[in-house]
DNA sequence: GGCGTGATAGCAAGCGCTTTCTATCGGGTA
DNA sequence: TACCCGATAGAAAGCGCTTGCTATCACGCC
C-alpha cells in the first residue's frame, strides 16, 4: 500500500536503520550509500510518516502559533513573519517544520483548548501573540498549561504579550503604555487639551496598557481627563466608526481622537467626515500599530509603528532555537511615534 | 515522566484497551468502568500522546488550510470560517481536530512543500483557499499531490479554488467570471464607455477569469476596449493606487476604474481623491469580494459580494465529514452585485 | 441443570520509525 | 604479523496507542 521506510530501505538494500540516519542526516553514512538510499527514496516517491517519527523520537516538527483574529492584519503579519522564520517551507535545510497558526478567535476556552491540543502533538514550539485576557483564573490556567508544555520540552515564546512569570516562557512584550503615552504627548504638544479615547475590549492587557499610558501622558502635564471621553469598544473598524459618533455625542468640542488602533482609528475618521468635521483641521486621530494602510489613508494616519514583523520573526527565530532568549527571557519591543497628516494643531 | 496510558490503566484497575476505548468512545464501556477511568485520567492529568495514537490509529485529526496571504482578509475570513467548522475546538464531540492555517505567501514552492508537510502528517483534510497559479508544470504537481492524498485517504477540498479533475477533490469554486461581468455590466449601464481595470497578478486564475468577465461584459455590450485600459498588479492596496496613477497617465478621460478587488479599490479611490478626482462624480470605482470595510469606506464601494464566511464554513463543514459533497464534486457559489455610493454616471 | 447470549474487558500483535549497542572491515601501528 | 581503531552498517528493542479476537460472566430459556 503506502510506502514505508522497509520498502525503501529494502530497494537500496541496506537497513532500515540506514535509511532513517540518510533521511536524518544526524549520523556518518557512506556517500555512495546515501545515493543509492536517496535514489530508492525518490523512485519510490516516499514520504516519511510524520507521526510514526514523533512516536519514535519524542519529538514532533510541528510549531503552533495563537492568534487572536487571523482576519486582522494585525496578527497576519506577525503570524506570517514567524512562519517565515520557523520554516514551514524556505527554512530549508533539513529541519522542516511545519508552522501552524490557530485561530482563537479571542475565546479563552479556544487557546486552552489548541494549547492542549499542541501538547497532544508533542509540538516542538509555541507562539502566542498578542494582547492576554486580564481574567485571573483564565490566566492561571494559561500558565499551567505554558509550565507543562515547557516541561515537556515545547519551546514557548510569547510574542507581543505580556511575560507569564514561572512559566519558562520567552516574551517579546510590545511597549504599549510607552507608545500609548507618546503619542498622547504628541497631541498635548500640538495644544490638544480635550481629547477623546476609544480604547478595545475592557478585558485585554493590550487595552488596558495603551490606556494607561494616554492618562499617564495627560496626567503628567496636567490635562484634564474626563471618564466621558473614554470608549471601549473592539478592535475593528466598525467598532471605531460607533465610538466616534458616541463621543461626539458625549461632547462635540473633543479637539482630537485617540484609537486603540489604526482600524478604529480608520472607522474614527469615516465616523468624523461623515460628521462634516476635518482631519485634522477640525479633529486630529491617532491610531497605534503603523499597519501597512496606514500610511496610505488620507490623510495619512499618525500612529506608533510597531514593529510586528521583526518581532514575529524574532519570536519565530527563538521558538526554533536559531536565535538565544534575550537576558532574562523578557525583552521590551518599542514603538516608534510616526506623526502624519492626521493630527495637527486644534482650532482657536 | 509523562504520563501514558497504561499510568492511567492501572490507575483505574483496567486494561489499558479499555482506557483507549473509554476516550475514543467507539466500544461499549460499562458506566462505572468509565467514570474511573475519567477520574484516574482527570487525577493523573493525562494528555493523550497524538502522535503514537495517530500511527496506531493510521489516521490524524490535523486538518491543514493553505492560504496564500494570510494577512488579507479575503483569506482570515474564509480560514476562520473553515477552522470553526473544522472544530479545533468549538467543533465539540469527541473528535477534536486540530485546523491549522499554512501561508504559502502565494509561493508554489511552499504549497507543494506545505502539502507534502500535510501529507507526512496524515492530515485527515485539507483546505486549498483562493486562486490557483495559471503554470502548468505547477498545476501538475499539486494535482499529483492532491491525487496521492486523497489515496491516502485525506479529504481534499477547494475553497474558491477552480476544480481540479482527476484528483478527486471537491470544489467550491467562485464565480468570478460571472460577477466580473455583472458588475461592469452595471457601470456600462450607467453609461460608462471609457473603464480603465486593475487586475491581480498575471498568472492566477481569479485575475484571469475576473478580467475575462470584464471583458465579457464589454465585448456584449459593443463597448471598446483599449489595451492601454488595464494595468497588472498585486492583490493589495498600494497596487490599486500606483496602477491607478498609470492609469490616469495613460488616459486621463477614463470614467471608471474597475478593481481586482476591494484593496485595490480602496488604493484607486486613494490616488484618484489626491489627483483631484472625486467619487463618483468624476471618476467611478468598483472593487470586489466585498470585505467587511467596503461598506464603511466614503464613498461605500460597488463590488460584488462574495460569500466568503458561508463558503469557508459550508467547506469546513465537507472536510470535516458533516456534509455531503454537492453533486459531480463541484459546486459554484455566486457573488452578488453590492451597487454603493462609489459608483455612478459619468460625467457628460 | 446445561447452554446459548449479549455485554464487557483483556490479550497481544502490530503501526512505522529511531536509536543504542554490536558487528564488520580495512588499515595503520608496534 | 598480530592488534587496535575509526568508520559504517545492521539487529533489535522499543515509543504509546489501537483493535481484532478471545475470555469471562451473569442471565434466562429449553
Amino acid at each position: 500500500m503506502t510506502v514505508t521506510l522497509a520498502d525503501v530501505a529494502a530497494r537500496a538494500q541496506v537497513s532500515p536503520a540506514t535509511v532513517s540516519r540518510v533521511l536524518n542526516g544526524n549520523y556518518p553514512v557512506a556517500a555512495a550509500t546515501r545515493e543509492r538510499v536517496l535514489k530508492a527514496v525518490d523512485e519510490l516517491e516516499y514520504v516519511l510518516n510524520g507521526p510514526a517519527s514523533a512516536l519514535a523520537a519524542a519529538t514532533s516538527d510541528l510549531v503552533g502559533i495563537l492568534v487572536n483574529d487571523i482576519a486582522d492584519p494585525f496578527f497576519g503579519i506577525m503570524a506570517s513573519a514567524i512562519q517565515s522564520e520557523i520554516g514551514g517551507p524556505g527554512g530549508r535545510a533539513g529541519g522542516e517544520r511545519l508552522a501552524v497558526v490557530c485561530n482563537t478567535g479571542g475565546s479563552p476556552e479556544r487557546e486552552l483548548t489548541y494549547l492542549t491540543l499542541l501538547q497532544r502533538q508533542r509540538a516542538a514550539a509555541v507562539v502566542l501573540t498578542g494582547g492576554a485576557l486580564e481574567d485571573a483564573p483564565h490566566r492561571a490556567a494559561v500558565s499551567a498549561k505554558l509550565r507543562k508544555l515547557a516541561e515537556a520540552g515545547t519551546r514557548v515564546v510569547l510574542c507581543g504579550r505580556p511575560p507569564a512569570p514561572g512559566t519558562g516562557a520567552i516574551a517579546l512584550t510590545f511597549d504599549n503604555r510607552g507608545g500609548g503615552r507618546e503619542l498622547t504627548e504628541h497631541l498635548i504638544g500640538l495644544g490638544h487639551r480635550r481629547l477623546g479615547y476609544i480604547a478595545g475590549p475592557q478585558e485585554r492587557t493590550t487595552t488596558r496598557h495603551r490606556l494607561e499610558g494616554h492618562r499617564a501622558a495627560l496626567a503628567a502635564h496636567g490635562v484634564e481627563e474626563d471618564p466621558r471621553w473614554t470608549v471601549y469598544g473592539r478592535y475593528d473598524r466598525r467598532s471605531g466608526y460607533e465610538a466616534t459618533l458616541e463621543l461626539l455625542r458625549r461632547d462635540p468640542a473633543l479637539t482630537a481622537v485617540v484609537a486603540a488602533n489604526d482600524s478604529v482609528a480608520l472607522g474614527a475618521c469615516a465616523a468624523l467626515r461623515e460628521s462634516g468635521l476635518r482631519i485634522p483641521d477640525d479633529v486630529s486621530v491617532a491610531g497605534f500599530d503603523d499597519l501597512p494602510f496606514s500610511i496610505d489613508v488620507v490623510p495619512a494616519l499618525t500612529t506608533v509603528r510597531l514593529p510586528l514583523a521583526e518581532a514575529g520573526a524574532r519570536a519565530g527565530r527563538i521558538a526554533r532555537g536559531r536565535e538565544d532568549a534575550p537576558p532574562g527571557g523578557i525583552a521590551t519591543v518599542r514603538g516608534e511615534l510616526m506623526v502624519r497628516g492626521s493630527s495637527g494643531q486644534p482650532r482657536e
